[in-house]
DNA sequence: AGCGTATGACGAACATGTTCGTTCCGTATG
DNA sequence: CATACGGAACGAACATGTTCGTCATACGCT
């Protein structure tokens, strides 16, 4: 029933000395398998333990801390992501990797809210980066400006999930609906703009949202360069 | 020496039956001032409550979770933004703005990063709200797409916040230098483009970085609308 | 072969968030 | 005036992350 896939006795604890020792990716693949089954909530450090029969504080050599076990999660998760994707001009296939690293990550918006502060920095975010920067050259953006382009569009992306991502349907979806209900009754004279705006605000599916946010940062890459040195 | 903003009688629990009622802004207050002497970081349930001389399943009534605390915590911090800064034009009174806002979450990295998820939708985020989309359309941005740029600039301002807020110091700051770390030693047969790159991922200043999102966007904001039905 | 040391596994401990059932108080109601 | 009711405060309990000190094991050295 509990998914072993790195330790083998199980029966005992001291019955067996040569057991086989505790590794960094065991650990990771265990908490692949809970999340698949139980959902992240249930990837805990304990929970990871008893799943390979020890103690939650022998996961400590191998993991620095639980965001440091969610990043390297996050990363394997990413292994899904479609970098090839995708047809026709550089903006469109690069729409579509964008696309699909958000569609990943909308799986799973608690490691999305996750990788917004620590940057998974596993070989799997390393090949979606340098994909973008090979279809921001191909694009013909200077280095210059895909090194720090990339960094939004990626913190774009991560962000769209982390937004519009729902964890659990039957929740009452906190941050929306707080917002929503504000920004419905705002006073007209205090807040005059909102009010005007209105349900602009909160309005498109997500999707629409998405293209259109992606739109805006590919133009003002092309259009901002800061080689020449002219505005930096 | 402990704060006591609404509640009157810590001496005893059960000699003055009339102690005063609980209050959500009288915790937040009380939250507020064990922030800027503690810390972020000792703004616990348990830690108000002993502030309010109560147990903190009290604080349950008033706060839905920790996450609504430090909501409105933020919210009250972010009546420090100066929404009528900056000269000149449109443009710079809403970098102005926006760079305001950004160095108010730079002070505390960690309110920060929870902004990202949940929104504040307090008084005070509103205002910020309305301001900018006051100024967008001092810039001649229509609604509709001053309505979906509001939320990209306040993304990326937090983004930025959240990436580049440092939290102690003495920390050996771990998503930078992993991923710093993880780009000087790649494979440049593996990763072709990240090593062409290379430093240039991480190079400059927080502001110059800043300044540069934020002429993207803007000038993206600009270049794409919606309103014609043009490309959606 | 015998010994010492480093590495890692382990149990216990502490602080935290959150929930549950209970108790208490003020107030409306008869 | 007595009573019932509802909201709110409370204590205890549970699960979690993380650290500390201890101890066993395996490997290298003499």
């Amino acid at each position: 029933m509990t998914f072993e896939p790195h330790r083998a006795e199980p029966i005992s604890r001291r019955e067996r000395p040569a057991k086989p020792a505790l590794t960094r990716s065991g650990i990771v693949d265990a908490a692949l398998a809970i999340l698949a089954q139980e959902g992240l909530g249930k990837v805990t450090m304990r929970r990871i333990a008893a799943a390979l029969d020890t103690g939650a504080a022998s996961l400590y050599v191998y993991v620095r801390n639980t965001e440091d076990l969610h990043a390297q999660v996050l990363d394997s998760l990413l292994g899904a992501v479609n970098v090839t994707g995708g047809s026709g001009s550089w903006r469109e296939r690069l729409a579509a990797v964008l696309a699909s690293y958000t569609e990943v990550l909308f799986t799973h918006p608690d490691l999305a809210r996750m990788s917004m502060s620590t940057h998974p920095s596993g070989p799997n975010y390393l090949g979606l980066l340098d994909r973008l920067l090979a279809l921001l050259r191909e694009g013909g953006i200077p280095d210059a400006d895909a090194a720090w382009g990339v960094d939004l569009l990626l913190s774009f992306a991560t962000g769209t999930a982390v937004e519009h991502g729902h964890e659990d349907p039957g929740k009452d979806g906190d941050d929306f609906s707080a917002l929503a209900e504000q920004i419905a009754v705002v006073d007209a004279s205090v807040f005059p703009h909102i009010a005007r705006v209105g349900g602009e605000l909160l309005s498109g599916t997500g999707d629409t949202r998405f293209r259109w946010g992606l739109d805006v940062l590919i133009t003002g890459i092309l259009h901002t360069n800061r080689t020449p040195s002219d505005g930096i």
